[in-house]
DNA sequence: GCGCGATATGTTATGACATTACGCTATCGA
DNA sequence: TCGATAGCGTAATGTCATAACATATCGCGC
């Protein structure tokens, strides 16, 4: 099993190694989403070398729920809500601006519903659900 | 603009490039999304040699109406409805098979306006929405 | 028919993203 | 103390996508 403590239906991040702690921060210090090389170039100086250290980083922290890819940019961002946004109330769907590349995370939970509500009639059994939209932000818009 | 004639809104096949034809045939005859490179191979026969002469091809199907890019697998499918799906019932949606890979692609209206009022009340400009599903289909549960 | 713009094409080279394979180390409980 | 599990480090490779440049083709106004 994934968890090795209860209480809890995801993972602290007391529990991240050192690596995963740096990916981590610095996702949580970028302003728009990274790519894994972005992250690697940025932990060299912490002496990460290979692309592979930071996936496999990356890997667990998405497990946790603490970070999200954005397939449609192949790029990464640290989850909005710290904490158990995921299961709480429903898929996190994301708006990604195409002018500045800020992305903004939310949940409906009707669109939730209605995506498993799909499923169930059609005898798929979901595992993964990814919503990403596309354009331009309010404020990059103002500008 | 995009448009050479008038009277519906996106064009029909027969404006397609040899490159275009020979690209959306393939994709209908697959039983699974391709990458551009199962593609390009798939056509080495035809005489196509670079991954360029699939991407252009693939931009202008997408553009179309005719195809659809799967963010989360890095490949392309048909379009089920060969023709207006995208405008008529709003985005689309697709479920892929982690099993088999088989993709079924579906619209759902009130996913659409939930998603139209989230940008409206946000102010962002909705301008592409990609919603992708990944489990197992009904078929595969039953082998 | 000629010249022009728009669009498509072909080719080479390169860039960006991701994983396989291998071996070593640390931790923990039987 | 042994073995299982998980993490780490490195090199090599695989996969996906685009830049840059040159050439060709079509429609259309003149």
């Amino acid at each position: 099993m994934a968890h090795s403590h209860e209480a809890h239906h995801h993972e602290r991040p007391r529990d991240l190694t050192r690596n995963q702690e740096l990916v981590l921060t610095t996702l949580n210090n970028a302003e728009a989403p990274l790519s894994a090389y972005d992250i690697l170039d940025k932990l060299r100086d912490e002496g990460l070398r290979a692309p592979l250290q930071v996936y496999r980083a990356l890997e667990k922290l998405i497990e946790h729920g603490l970070a999200h890819r954005l397939e449609s940019l192949n790029a990464f961002v640290c989850c909005a809500d710290a904490n158990c946004h995921g299961r709480a109330s429903g898929t996190a769907a994301f708006a990604i601006c195409s002018n500045g590349g800020r992305v903004d995370e939310f949940a409906d939970p009707e669109v939730t519903a209605r995506l498993a509500a799909w499923a169930g009639e059609t005898g798929f059994a979901l595992e993964r659900t990814t919503i990403e939209l596309r354009g331009r932000c309010a404020e990059c818009r103002a500008a």
